[in-house]
DNA sequence: AACGACACGTGATTC
DNA sequence: TGAATCACGTGTCGT
């Protein structure tokens, strides 16, 4: 800034006494100034560095702009989140309740979600497999998962009465009741899945 | 760049005849000069808006500076990624091809993981069961997943025996064999699982 | 010419 | 005090 007072054609190959005096203070001035855009170039460079390995991760984000790149981390990052949740959702570890939920993915489809948590036993995937075939219904997909005793079983069913749901739903809680309800007497019989020890 | 000609000490408040006559191409200068800085601080106004999503989004990401945060950003994006691809790794869809799979966690563990890919049939947790009973395993955890009349079950064992994996390993071919291996017999009872429609 | 995106050097602030 | 971070205005390049 000192600079400005002399005229900004004052080039570096100018012959040395066209140049102002120099003392300590400005040597002292100059160095720090020379540090300080040194390290600001390094800061930036970090910065830039991140961006760039951003960049590879994010897919299509060659030719973005800064802003336009960081936009769209926030969406994936938002995104996978989302993901993740919807996948501990639909595939989660038993839990303590029993429970039975039904519901049509889309009006109109023949598509139904159903899931299933009980205390495991070993008749209930014929149980359930009997019952939905006298409902007319498609085992389309099924994810089981067992832990401590308990289990949790979820459905995508494929059914073409419309009022399939409600009857799923129906014939699954009866087969939760029938598992449940023994007023603390379970069957003696050996359970597919044994309690996880300790 | 023009007004570094007159001294710094040039103060907004000082008399108006210290100042520099005032051209016309002066004044577009100074207009687009101020454009130019407006719409360079909007750029500026929106990557840093994006910043500060992301610093919602990442945990203890207060307190950080840029550099930090975006490596922090880059990290988590990684973490997701290498989660997503583990989740759909162990909890996987059946495959075309018959397969058994058993593998110590680590060496000295008693964990054990097992996993077997075959045509769906009825008996076949039953048979599970018993043969890792008969094997004094346990079932830890387990995870089913039926699509298409395949089906492919993943199982936490626990076992006291140093030998216990190639045994469960044995056992579990074997079962497979029993499955596939009917010289195109297949039993003619009821599977719990269908083939999905078309 | 005019606008958008980038890198640069600098003043201000904080520790 | 220096070191590190930020916002700002400016120079520059490409469209």
């Amino acid at each position: 800034m000192e600079n400005c007072y002399w005229p900004i054609l004052n080039h570096a190959d100018e012959p040395p006494w066209l140049l102002p005096p120099t003392s300590a203070a400005d040597d002292r001035a100059a160095s720090a100034s020379r540090s300080h855009s040194e390290a600001e170039k390094r800061r930036r460079d970090r910065i830039n560095a991140q961006l760039s390995t951003l960049r590879k991760l994010i897919p299509k984000s060659e030719k973005m702009d800064k802003a336009a790149l960081l936009g769209h981390v926030v969406d994936h990052v938002k995104e996978q989140r989302q993901r993740a949740k919807e996948v501990s959702k639909s595939s989660s570890m038993p839990s303590e309740n029993d429970e039975v939920v039904v519901d049509q993915i889309q009006d109109g489809s023949e598509q139904i979600k159903a899931s299933i948590c009980c205390d495991d036993r070993p008749e209930l995937f014929a149980e359930i497999g009997s019952a939905l075939k006298s409902l007319e219904a498609t085992i389309v997909e099924a994810d089981i998962t067992s832990l401590g005793g308990r289990i949790r079983a979820n459905f995508v069913i494929s059914a073409a009465s419309s009022s399939a749901a409600s009857h799923i739903k129906m014939a699954l809680t009866r087969l939760l009741i029938s598992s449940g309800s023994g007023y603390g007497v379970r069957s003696k019989r050996q359970r597919f899945f044994y309690p996880t020890p300790r």
